[in-house]
DNA sequence: AGGTTTATTGAGCGATCACTCAAGATTATA
DNA sequence: TATAATCTTGAGTGATCGCTCAATAAACCT
């Protein structure tokens, strides 16, 4: 009986994050998503709900990603290897919307207005973190890093540089392949 | 022949900064400024010119206070000292608007427009890196911390560093102390 | 006091915000 | 082919955006 919807939804999610993620939640409307996604109010409204909805399904979807790309890296190079790779794959992306965190950039424009989608923003940086830390416990096992540290700890101060890492990425005129190249062998004498 | 004006504009700036710290540039709209400034749009139009007008301002205050705290951290406990309590004062001070660097937040939000206030903004954070910069070169001349590193790379990783730190501050369930700890453990391990 | 200059007020500007909904188009089943 | 279900369209909602400006009030000058 139905009419099938003529996009593909999993393609318009990609789109929106990506300008979600360059711009901000504030910094885009809903004339910029109608825009880039190919759709009339009516259609987005019937396909996401609101934009906040929208917002939430494209930040589970970046850290989907972000799960994958770290089990690839871990893949190919090892524990040790990934977390040390990370940083600099990031930062080099030209690909990107942007070099920073669209998490981080959440959590601090949400945050502020006590919005909820900021503590979701947060949930899923906690979800990253965990994954960190079971690279870093692999890495240990490996013997790769001394099982003298603390796994979650390790984790905890890797994504905090790392956020750190990434802002500056955005910057101009800052070298952040320098400190990617510092945050890596900084790992390698642990 | 003049009316003098019933506010004071310095305290003015400060509200306002406070306020933009807090929400952010687009989250903070005039009728927010109004409120919290209790001036009406005409008034506010006269002594600020603008929205923008008034966020440059509000940055400039702010990098102004940066270097001064920095500063008085130098007198007390002397280079090395003030690198290592910077970190912590800033992720425990609880009268801040907000934990997360003004600057770091404003060129996230606004670099993705292409707004000028975002090449503003990472202006400041040039100047504050060089303060840092000059921080270390002090702290090598007391012996304190190694020659052998070139002040501007510890300078440039030392502020990466602290914006994840005070990104990490600004979440819920992070212990950004530990953090900091580290962080101060790592300087004097230079 | 009279005149000049500046500050304050608040109604209201056009533009844009997120969002709604009725009408028409398209595709399924009966 | 008729009917039902869904999708698409776009004009239009009230609210809010940053901002303007003419009218009024207050403080200085001669």
């Amino acid at each position: 009986m139905p009419r099938k919807p003529e996009y593909d939804r999993d393609d318009l999610i990609n789109r929106a994050r990506d300008l979600f993620w360059k711009q901000g939640w504030a910094g885009t409307s809903l004339k910029d998503l109608e825009r880039v996604l190919r759709l009339k109010p009516g259609s987005f409204y019937a396909a996401f709900g609101s934009k906040d909805a929208l917002f939430e399904e494209t930040m589970e979807r970046y850290a989907e990603d972000g799960g994958r790309r770290m089990a690839a890296l871990v893949e190919e190079f090892g524990p040790l290897g990934a977390l040390c790779t990370f940083p600099f794959r990031v930062v080099t992306n030209a690909n990107a919307p942007a070099k920073a965190c669209m998490l981080a950039k959440s959590v601090l424009e949400l945050s502020g207005r006590d919005h909820r989608l900021a503590a979701v923003a947060n949930r899923h940086l906690e979800t990253m973190e965990k994954r960190f830390a079971q690279v870093f416990r692999d890495a240990q096992t490996r013997g790769e890093i001394s099982a003298a540290h603390d796994p979650h700890a390790l984790a905890r101060r890797y994504q905090s540089d790392l956020m750190g890492l990434r802002i500056s990425a955005e910057r101009e005129g800052i070298d952040a392949a320098a400190i990617a190249h510092e945050m890596s062998e900084g790992l390698r004498r642990l």
